[in-house]
RNA sequence: GGAGGGGUGGCAGAGUGGUCAAAUGCAACGGGCUGUAAACCCGUCGACGUUACGUCUACGUAGGUUCGAAUCCUACCCCCUCCA
């Protein structure tokens, strides 16, 4: 069971600060969820994502599947229990690997035939599938299966690809039976052509799921387009449901999305770009790699309260990341991580405050971003 | 003292007459990453000219052979191994 509640609007934009509940706990939206396909938000223990406020994490229907598998996750009674996280756990479909492993997998209309990245074996992925393993797995939020379609793409294909994914979604809504303790999302698909996501969202009304994502976005597709498209379809979605935006983003799409009515995010980029060396500041982009940072004893960020810029020099955190050392990872990631929290809960101050336009802009500054 | 092996770009290490400003790896420097096949990938890496490209200086040192030398010859300097 989950519920969605707006407690706030944005008087200037369709920016909506509030509340869903789930009977794991709350989640305040806007919100960020961190990225954990394998059951690890990797490099970070739980422990610090519940310091941090962590209020959910995703995890990976496809990757799940493949390792453990589900009979494993099935003995200890679900993902949770699996990985000792009482928090909710959103789980994606397989629907982004239907698009990121489109190179070993071969889609009709009844799903999806994979070729198993890790060792060749070939698996099918339909939308009953997807939710049966879903419901093993436990999670509180589970997605409809989907085809994340790629760019760029024809509209004839977009327009196919999406009646599929439509198609796909009622039948992941006939098979979803833990109605008490799951809840389903549809995803609109559609491509970078506004009339095709419109008709997405019109048919996912017809389902009539709990909750509406967005897919399909930062596919590859020029910076501008996915906020365009969100202008378009911002006053088209159900304003009672929460919306989901999926993949995304960056510091800046993600203030830019909620400006346009998205309540929910996941996105690896923290988590990755941490293991890379690039850490999210109040004041930009830091590549910790950089020469200029080795004898630098300042913190990371001074603005930042987390566990990290408390206590380390950008010298050490260079030190470490250019040695390759394993910490490396994990301090960069709780950063990052932190950085992202703290930015969701500034969005929702802002809205309350009715600043949202101001805040976004002083974010643009740092970021050096053009909309 | 005798016998043998070797000195190549920051390091390791290929190359043994022209296609060599010199493979490859590491290091260094810069960039990328958006529902995670990512602790990954890409670029630069002798100097000077913005770049295509050109010029110059370079494979221990100094000479030589050759149209042409990191590669062949001579001398010298240094290092390593084995034997006494």
């Amino acid at each position: 069971m989950l519920s969605f509640r707006i407690l706030h609007k944005d008087p200037n934009s369709l920016g909506r600060e509030g509340v869903i509940t789930t009977s794991r706990g709350l989640i305040k939206t806007p919100v960020f969820m961190p990225v954990g396909t394998a059951g690890t938000v990797k490099a970070v223990p739980h422990e610090f994502l519940e310091e941090m406020n962590t209020p959910i994490i995703l995890g990976n229907t496809y990757h799940l599947y493949l390792r453990p598998g589900t009979g494993i996750i099935e003995k200890f009674g679900g993902l949770h229990n699996f990985i000792s996280w009482n928090r909710p756990i959103l789980t994606d479909s397989g629907g982004f690997q239907v698009f990121s492993h489109r190179k070993l997998r071969k889609l009709n209309e009844n799903g999806v035939e994979f070729k198993s990245h890790l060792d060749g074996s070939t698996h099918f992925l339909s939308p009953e599938k997807s939710i049966e393993i879903q419901e093993i797995l436990g999670s509180d939020i589970i997605m409809a299966f989907d085809e994340c379609t790629p760019y760029p793409v024809s509209k004839p294909e977009a327009e196919d690809s999406m009646l599929l994914s439509m198609r796909w979604a009622q039948r992941c809504s006939e098979s979803w039976k833990n109605r008490n303790s799951q809840t389903l999302f549809g995803i609109v698909q559609g491509g970078m052509f506004v009339d095709l996501r419109k008709q997405s969202i019109e048919k996912l009304e017809e389902i009539d799921l709990p909750g509406m994502a967005l897919g399909g976005f930062s596919v590859g597709e020029p910076k501008n387009i996915m906020y365009e498209i969100l202008e378009e379809l911002g006053g088209y979605l159900p304003v009672e449901k929460p919306h989901y935006l999926m993949g995304v983003g960056t510091p800046v799409d993600i203030v830019q999305s909620v400006l346009r009515g998205i309540d929910m995010f996941d996105c690896v980029l923290p988590t990755r770009n941490a293991r890379n060396g690039m850490l999210f500041t109040w004041n930009g982009p830091v590549r910790i790699k950089n020469a200029i940072h080795s004898m630098d004893d300042s913190p990371l960020d001074p603005k930042c309260g987390c566990p990290v810029c408390s206590r380390y020099s950008r010298a050490y955190l260079r030190h470490l990341f250019i040695s390759g050392e394993i910490l490396s990872y994990t301090l960069n990631s709780i950063h990052n991580l932190h950085f992202y929290s703290a930015l969701m809960a500034k969005i929702r101050e802002n809205i309350k405050a009715g600043t949202l336009n101001r805040f976004s802009q002083k974010l643009l500054e740092s970021y050096q971003e053009e909309i």
